[in-house]
DNA sequence: AGCACGCCGACT
DNA sequence: GTCGGCGTGCTC
C-alpha cells in the first residue's frame, strides 16, 4: 500500500498522505453532526474542498454528499469507512458558500446536511436506488418459493432486473424488503445500489450542409442539375434560407418552418446534401448581453442613489424607503450598472409572487442577457444550468426569490432585497427556517458585498437598525411624476343593515365608487385576505360549523371545487348538507372570501368582466402571468384577490382599490398584527392611482378607531413606526428582543403539553425572565398532531443567544432521554414571523 | 431519510 | 403459538 502512495504521489501533494486521510462531508439528511469518511489513496489527489464524493451510510444506502475539509485526524469513537468514489471534477460549490452553510444552521438551528438540501438543485443531490437483480446461478426451480416470493422470482426472469419501487408495485404491498431479503438467502437474486445521476444535457439535432456544398459553385450547380424529388429541393432552399437568417438551425425548427416531413429531410442526408449532427445546448435563454438604460433619473431619485453611495462607504447595508411608485426599481438599475462596470456579481431577491413576466421583462429591458432568473417554476435541470452560470461568474446579475441566497456566487458585490418587509422571506418549513433579508447580510460580509433592502414599509427590524446607525436609511418620498398619494376614506360596515343580517361583502358606498371608476374607463382592486368561497359554514339552527378531521380549524367551503377545504392541511371534504349535530339542513355562509365576492360582483355588476387572484386561481405553470397581462391589458375591469395582488405589481388604469374586510386584517392576536396591517394596507393602497389621476382607497371597517387606521389613512409610515417601536419596547418584542419559539409536537394533547412544561422548567434558572408560555397556538392540532409553544425573548445579546441555543440543544436531548418524551418532536424556531 | 431491531396485539 | 404492526435508535 505504502509503495503505491509514494509512487503516485508528487511532491505536492506529499504533505496531504502523512498519516491516513479523512473526510468531514455533508449528506442531505438531517444529521445531528458532519461523518467522517476515509480517503482511499487512489481518490486522494481528485479530493478538494466542496467537491461531492460516492459514500455508503448505514447497510446499503449511498449517498452523494460534499466535502467540508480534508484532514488528518483519524476519529477515535468509530472505524470510518472509505469513500467510493469521487463524483467531480471541479467543486460545486465555493469554499464561502460552506461556510454560509455552517452560519446558518448554528443560527438557525438545524444540520448542514438540511442547509445543503435547501440549497442544492435536486440533480446534485444524489441517492441510490436499489436494483434487484437475477442471480445467473439461481436455477429455475421456485417450488421452494411462497407466493410474494415466486411473483419476484418469475419476474425476474422476464426482466432480469427490476427497481425497488417496480417491486413494491408487483406486490403492491410494503413489506418489500423483507421479501427481496429472503431470496436473497434463498440464493433466486441480488441486490446492487447505484447513484443516479438524474442531471441530463439538452441535445438538440442541427442541420448542417455538407461541406461538399460550401463552396457557392458547387451549390449552385447541384440545384440547377436538380431533378426528380422537388419537394427535398424546397426543403434545401427553407434550409439555406434559415441559415442565411438565424445562422444555427435546428432541425425542429426547419421542419416546422418548412412545413417539409422527416422523410424529406433524411433524403437530403442520404444524398449527403445535408448532415443532422445531435449537440448539447443550454436550457437557458440566451440574450444579448448588453446594457441599454435610456432613462435619467428624477432629482429626487438622483440624489437618494447618490446619498446610497456615499452611505457604503462606511456601512455595509443600506435601507431605502422609499413610498410606492417613488421609482425605486430605477435607482436598483443604475445602482446594478455600476457593480457590473466593475465586473461583480448582484443578486437582486424579491418576494416569490412578485416575480412576475412584469418586473422580468423590465430588468431584462435594461440587462439583456446579463440577467438571469431563478425561481420555482424552473425545472431542475435548468437550475445546474443556472448554477453553473452563477458559479462560473458568468452570470453577473441574479434576480430570484429567497432560495437564489444558495446560488455559487463567485463574486458577490451587491444585494438587493426589495420588499425587504415581505414575511415571504422566511422560509417556514422544513429547517432551515431562515430568513433571506437576515442570510442577505451574513452572506454580504463573507463577500464584502453591499446589501441594499427596499421597501414602501419597512419592517421595524430594519428601521429600528437604521436609527442605531448600523445601517444606513434614505428617503425616497415623492412618488414619479409627483403623483398624489391616494386618498383613503373609511367604510363603517357596523352601520351598515344587511336584509338577512348577514356581513357586509360591497357595501352601498363602494358600490358606487366602483361604478364610477368603471364608467370612467378605469380599473378596480378588491382586496380580502381570504380565498375560498365562505370561510364559516354554520348551521342555522344549532350554530355547528364543521372542522376538519385533523386539525383544529373549522374548514372553508370552496364554491367551484364544491368540496370543504381544510387551508391547514389541505383535505379537502365534501360538501355537507345534513349537520352531524342537529340533523338539519339549513345552512348560512357566514364570513366571504375572495370566491364569494366574485360571485357577488357578478351580480351587481352583471356585465363587468372580474379576476380573481389567490392561490387557487392560479394553479397552472403561467396562470399568474395571464391573469396580469388581462388585467394589464384591460380585458379584466375588476380584479379580486388575496395578499397576492399586493406584490410589486403596477397597473396604469386602477383607480379605486377597496379592503373588504379590514377587521380581519387587524384581528390577529400577534405583536406583528399592527405592523402586518399597516403594511398590507399601504401596500394595497400603493396599486391605486396612475398617471396623473390621485387614486381613491376604500377600507371597509367596523373597528373604525382602530389606532393602526389613523397611519394608514395619513400614508405616514414614520409616525406608524415610532408609535409601533414605542409599544415593541414597552411589551419586550422585537426588534428590542430576540425570540426564539420552541414548538413542541406529539399526537397526545398531554404528552406535548408535558414535554413543554419540563423544557420550560429547565431553562428557568438561566432563562426565566425571558420565557413566555408554554401554550396552545391558535391552531392546537395540524395533521393529528396537537401543538404547544414556548417562547423565549432574549435581550439582544450575542453570548446570550449563543448560550440559549446551546442550552436548548442540550436540552432537546435530555428530553429525548426521557421514556414520556421520546416522540415529542421539538422544532425551533429562531426570528419566527 | 431509510432500515434494523425489538416489543406488543390478532390471527392460525 | 407466530406474524407483522410500528415505535426507537443508528448510520461515519
Amino acid at each position: 500500500m505504502n509503495k503505491i502512495l509514494t509512487e503516485t504521489t508528487t511532491d505536492k501533494t506529499a504533505s496531504r498522505v502523512v498519516g491516513e486521510n479523512f473526510v468531514e462531508v455533508l449528506i442531505p439528511l438531517a444529521l445531528p453532526k458532519n461523518f467522517t469518511w476515509k480517503v482511499p489513496a487512489r481518490l486522494l489527489p481528485g479530493i478538494k474542498e466542496g467537491i461531492r464524493v460516492e459514500v455508503m451510510l448505514g447497510k446499503s444506502k449511498k449517498y452523494a454528499g460534499v466535502v467540508k475539509r480534508l484532514h488528518n485526524n483519524k476519529p477515535a469513537a468509530f472505524e470510518p469507512k472509505e469513500v467510493l468514489n469521487v463524483l467531480d471534477d471541479d467543486p460545486i460549490v465555493h469554499p464561502l458558500q460552506l461556510q454560509f452553510w455552517q452560519w446558518m444552521a448554528n443560527y438557525y438551528m438545524c444540520s448542514e446536511g438540511e442547509v445543503m438540501q435547501a440549497a442544492l438543485p435536486t440533480h446534485f443531490k444524489l441517492s441510490s436506488e436499489t436494483t434487484v437483480l437475477l442471480n445467473d446461478d439461481a436455477g429455475d426451480d421456485f417450488s421452494s418459493l411462497d407466493d410474494d416470493e415466486f411473483l419476484i422470482a418469475e419476474a425476474l426472469t422476464i426482466r432480469k432486473e427490476l427497481k425497488l419501487s417496480e417491486v413494491q408495485q408487483i406486490l403492491s404491498a410494503a413489506h418489500v424488503y423483507p421479501v427481496v431479503k429472503r431470496l436473497i438467502d434463498k440464493g433466486i437474486c441480488l441486490v446492487w445500489e447505484e447513484l443516479k445521476h438524474t442531471y441530463k444535457e439538452k441535445k438538440e439535432q442541427f442541420v448542417l450542409l455538407h461541406p461538399a456544398y460550401h463552396q457557392e459553385e458547387k451549390l449552385a450547380d447541384l440545384m440547377n442539375n436538380w431533378s426528380k424529388a422537388p419537394k427535398q429541393l424546397e426543403l434545401l432552399l427553407a434550409y439555406l434560407h434559415l441559415a442565411r437568417t438565424s445562422g444555427e438551425v435546428t432541425q425542429s425548427e426547419l421542419l416546422k418552418k418548412s412545413g417539409a416531413t422527416a422523410a424529406q429531410l433524411k433524403g437530403l442526408v442520404e444524398k449527403a446534401v445535408l448532415l443532422v449532427e445531435k449537440r448539447s445546448v443550454g436550457r437557458l435563454r440566451q440574450e444579448a448581453a448588453e446594457i441599454n438604460i435610456s432613462f435619467t433619473l428624477t432629482d429626487a431619485q438622483q440624489s437618494a442613489l447618490e446619498q446610497i453611495k456615499s452611505t457604503f462607504l462606511e456601512k455595509q447595508v443600506c435601507l431605502l424607503h422609499g413610498v410606492t411608485s417613488s421609482g425605486k426599481t430605477l435607482v436598483y438599475v443604475k445602482l446594478i450598472e455600476e457593480m457590473l462596470k466593475q465586473g461583480r456579481q448582484v443578486l437582486y431577491m424579491l418576494p416569490e409572487i412578485a416575480l412576475t413576466a412584469q418586473v422580468i421583462r423590465r430588468l431584462q429591458q435594461y440587462f439583456g442577457g446579463h440577467i438571469v432568473i431563478y425561481h420555482s417554476r424552473f425545472s431542475q435541470n435548468e437550475r445546474v444550468e443556472l448554477w453553473n452560470k452563477v458559479k462560473d461568474g458568468s452570470a453577473k446579475i441574479i434576480l430570484g426569490a429567497r432560495s437564489a441566497i444558495f446560488l455559487p456566487y463567485a463574486d458577490l458585490g451587491l444585494i438587493i432585497c426589495d420588499e425587504e418587509h415581505d414575511p415571504s422571506f422566511k422560509q417556514q418549513d422544513p429547517a432551515p427556517r431562515y430568513h433571506a433579508r437576515d442570510a442577505a447580510i451574513y452572506l454580504g460580509s463573507l463577500f464584502s458585498a453591499k446589501v441594499l433592502l427596499g421597501s414602501a414599509t419597512p419592517s421595524l427590524e430594519s428601521f429600528y437598525n437604521a436609527q442605531l446607525g448600523k445601517y444606513g436609511l434614505v428617503q425616497l418620498t415623492s412618488r414619479f411624476g409627483d403623483l398624489a398619494l391616494p386618498e383613503i376614506r373609511f367604510i363603517n360596515t357596523k352601520k351598515i343593515v344587511t336584509p338577512d343580517k348577514s356581513r357586509v361583502i360591497i357595501s352601498p358606498d363602494l358600490q358606487e365608487a366602483i361604478q364610477q371608476s368603471l364608467g370612467k374607463d378605469k380599473q378596480v382592486i378588491l382586496f380580502q385576505n381570504r380565498r375560498g368561497y365562505s370561510p364559516y359554514q354554520v348551521c342555522q339552527t344549532c350554530g355547528w360549523i364543521p372542522h376538519c378531521k385533523q386539525c383544529d380549524v373549522s374548514l372553508t367551503f370552496h364554491k367551484i371545487r364544491n368540496k370543504l377545504v381544510c387551508h391547514y392541511c389541505g383535505t379537502v371534504y365534501p360538501p355537507l348538507t345534513t349537520c352531524e349535530a342537529c340533523g338539519n339542513h339549513h345552512f348560512a355562509q357566514q364570513n366571504f372570501g375572495t370566491e364569494r365576492i366574485e360571485e357577488e360582483l357578478q351580480e351587481m355588476f352583471p356585465k363587468v368582466r372580474t379576476g380573481r387572484m389567490d392561490v387557487d386561481a392560479i394553479r397552472g405553470k403561467h396562470a399568474h402571468d395571464t391573469l396580469i397581462q388581462l388585467f394589464e391589458q384591460q380585458r379584466i375591469d375588476i380584479l379580486v384577490g388575496t395578499q397576492m395582488v399586493v406584490k410589486g405589481l403596477d397597473f396604469e388604469h386602477v383607480s379605486l382599490v377597496g379592503i373588504l374586510d379590514a377587521d380581519a386584517i387587524l384581528g390577529f392576536a400577534d405583536f406583528r398584527v399592527y405592523e402586518r396591517g399597516f403594511q398590507l394596507m399601504e401596500q394595497v393602497s400603493g396599486r391605486a392611482g396612475r398617471k396623473g389621476e390621485q387614486g381613491k382607497v376604500l377600507i371597509q371597517v367596523k373597528n373604525t378607531s382602530h389606532p393602526v387606521l389613523q397611519f394608514v389613512q395619513n400614508h405616514d409610515y414614520i409616525a406608524f413606526a415610532e408609535a409601533e417601536l414605542s409599544n415593541r419596547r414597552q411589551f419586550a418584542y422585537p426588534p428590542f428582543t430576540r425570540v426564539i419559539q420552541l414548538q413542541f409536537r406529539h399526537r397526545e394533547l398531554e404528552k406535548a403539553a408535558a414535554a413543554a412544561r419540563q423544557m420550560a422548567d429547565w431553562l428557568k434558572p438561566k432563562f426565566g425572565p425571558y420565557l413566555v408560555g408554554p401554550a396552545a397556538p391558535v391552531v392546537g392540532r395540524v395533521r393529528n398532531m396537537y401543538l404547544m409553544e414556548l417562547l423565549i425573548k432574549l435581550p439582544k445579546d450575542a453570548q446570550l443567544l449563543q448560550q440559549c441555543k446551546e442550552q436548548i440543544h442540550l436540552l432537546t436531548a435530555h428530553l429525548h432521554h426521557q421514556p414520556p418524551f421520546k416522540s415529542v418532536i421539538v422544532t425551533p424556531d429562531i426570528d419566527p414571523l
